[in-house]
DNA sequence: AACTATTTATAAGA
DNA sequence: TTCTTATAAATAGTT
């Protein structure tokens, strides 16, 4: 939409690159705030620019973190939904038993050279290192969670369509 | 954009509303990934319709997870960049409670093999469990390295332009 | 930052 | 829903 047709791939250009991400960027929002108003829907958007500047929108009268709560509400609920059993079970168990189980079959591994150490007593390239092994840490579960729950929405096909999830991976 | 101009303001008419609503979505959709590929940006849009039907969009090769997380790291760092004596001492005496916990459930370094094989064992909610564990320590951790930041520099003047959080409540 | 020629999105109609 | 199409809106290239 302009004097000419662009294909849609990276723009090479960085001056040219970062003018249409401007102007896209207003763009996109106007059209999410449009969406929210025309059909009181809530809607979430959140942009990290190429240099990790962040840009957001969100619904008049939401927060961002509202929405985040409402999105894992809703993943988890698809989760759950796919055994009232399990769900019941989790319920129960929740809290104190989980976190003794983790720790029962989880072991740390604790290394004996830094084992007397507690955060006072690390400096700031230490924190860095182990904050570095807990995010990656993490991400592992992450990836883990996913499988779960990709495992277990192949052998549940019916899901409360209130909570169905539509990725939209592949535009156009 | 269309045969007749219309006002932004909500649609009244529940089927008009959802055909709007269905076009409008895919609009911004394809809108939210061509910014994604022309300029490398990440991008997560999550959308609540009137009746809770999430849908979202996420740039390829990323989680809305991931974003998540990202997002809560900007603001987390933004605020606590500028955030006061008061909290700060606050946040340090969360983090000294805290401290001997730490030193009992998670170790200063994680033998990966181990966690990967331990992961296979716990259900969806111990996974949720475990992964918010590791988040809440990893924020208490990056609160203290801004603490020994601080403590060195004494002031907090610039923050990271990378983390420069912009607003967008209020668009047009 | 503006300006427009074009492309794109979409409101209304079928 | 899905398609069609007249029109509004977004924007690529230019100034």
């Amino acid at each position: 939409m302009g004097r000419g047709k662009i294909e849609i791939k990276l723009i090479e250009n960085p001056t040219n690159r970062q003018v249409t991400y401007s102007k896209r960027r207003n763009g996109i929002f106007k059209k999410a705030h449009e969406l929210s108003v025309l059909c009181d829907a809530k809607v979430s958007l959140i942009i990290f620019s190429k240099n990790n500047k962040m840009h957001e929108y969100v619904t008049p009268g939401l927060t961002t973190k509202r929405m985040i709560d409402q999105y894992q509400e809703a993943l988890g609920n698809v989760d759950l939904w796919c055994s009232h059993y399990e769900r019941m079970l989790e319920k129960l168990r929740k809290l104190k038993e989980i976190n003794n189980k983790l720790r029962g079959e989880i072991s740390y591994g604790f290394e004996r050279n830094r084992l007397g150490a507690d955060l006072d007593n690390l400096n700031f390239q230490q924190l860095q290192s182990l904050e570095e092994e807990l995010i990656s840490s993490s991400a592992m579960i992450r990836e883990r969670k996913l499988h779960v729950i990709k495992t277990r929405t192949e052998t549940c096909k019916k899901k409360e369509d209130k909570y169905m999830v539509h990725p939209h991976y592949l535009m156009m």
